[in-house]
DNA sequence: GTCGTCCACGCAAAAATCTTGCGCTTCGGC
DNA sequence: GCCGAAGCGCAAGATTTTTGCGTGGACGAC
């Protein structure tokens, strides 16, 4: 992992569409070298897949960030937590927390009475769900998953 | 928007590194159709663009939840706190709320310590910012940013 | 009904891009 | 100094994307 992998990689994460050829412009290789590279991260599980963002607005959706609180905490009761998250297509991000909350979750529905129908199957009906706060998006500020490479 | 749509663009979303070809035969159409497609979604800004996913846990680095209140909420000070955020390349995500809290950031950084700096010179130091709390991230159950195409 | 237009399609050729084999250089261990 | 491993660029070969063209269905005017 030196300094060409690092920006290599940021660059990917910006835009992953360019061509090899242009890649190797930005950051100095030739094309080969760079698909080389590519096909390492690949290989490692470092470069995950790859994917096209939508504009969440044009679509007419709505996000919404919901903080959840379990009651009890044993590993059996996070892993069907999560499995659940994971399962839902609405949730589009799901991260569990160090803190006053156990969970951060953003749903991506189309309005807001199926952000209300989710809630309550997902949140309301667990029992081990202690309390839950919904909050809408008003604006996305920013978006990606761009990870700092320092 | 017909139901082929939806379905290329789902896909698009789970996986942008198909070739023209499989995305035609998941969807029932050519290749050339399918491209001309997504030609049309790009022209239109509904596809913004492709991103690379990197695993934030390979590459050690951490991920953090703050979740912010300002003090003054005049549309002058939102613009300004936005555009910082912007700015910031540790910055993954940000989200202007409606409740209790005005905007949630997601945090990436190499380590607790740059996160303290970041949240010092972000929040700290703006006088605007009448609180905020910092959740670090254990685990990203799930990620992406794909939107919900009903 | 039927004509004409428009739009999207599939097919196939052409253009562009990705992939791989090869020879070269660099670097570290012995 | 010599050897092997690793990474590079170049260029040929394989694959994919792009585009031109002809076809067929939907729809409105007449």
């Amino acid at each position: 992992m030196d300094d060409l992998d690092r920006r290599l990689l940021d660059q990917l994460q910006r835009d992953a569409g360019q061509t090899l050829h242009e890649l190797g412009e930005l950051v100095g290789l030739s094309a080969s070298a760079v698909q080389r590279r590519i096909t390492r991260y690949r290989a490692s599980g470092l470069l995950t897949r790859e994917i096209a963002v939508l504009d969440a607005a044009k679509l007419g959706g709505m996000l919404f960030v919901v903080l959840v609180a379990l009651e009890r905490e044993s590993h059996e009761h996070h892993r069907r937590f999560a499995e659940r998250m994971r399962g839902t297509p609405e949730v589009q991000q799901c991260y569990e927390l160090a803190g006053r909350w156990d969970y951060l979750v953003v749903l991506s529905t189309s309005d807001m009475a199926r952000c209300r129908e989710l809630g309550d199957e997902l949140f309301q009906r667990d029992d081990n769900v202690q309390r839950y706060e919904t909050m809408p998006v008003f604006d996305a500020v920013k978006t990606g998953l761009a990870v700092s490479l320092s």
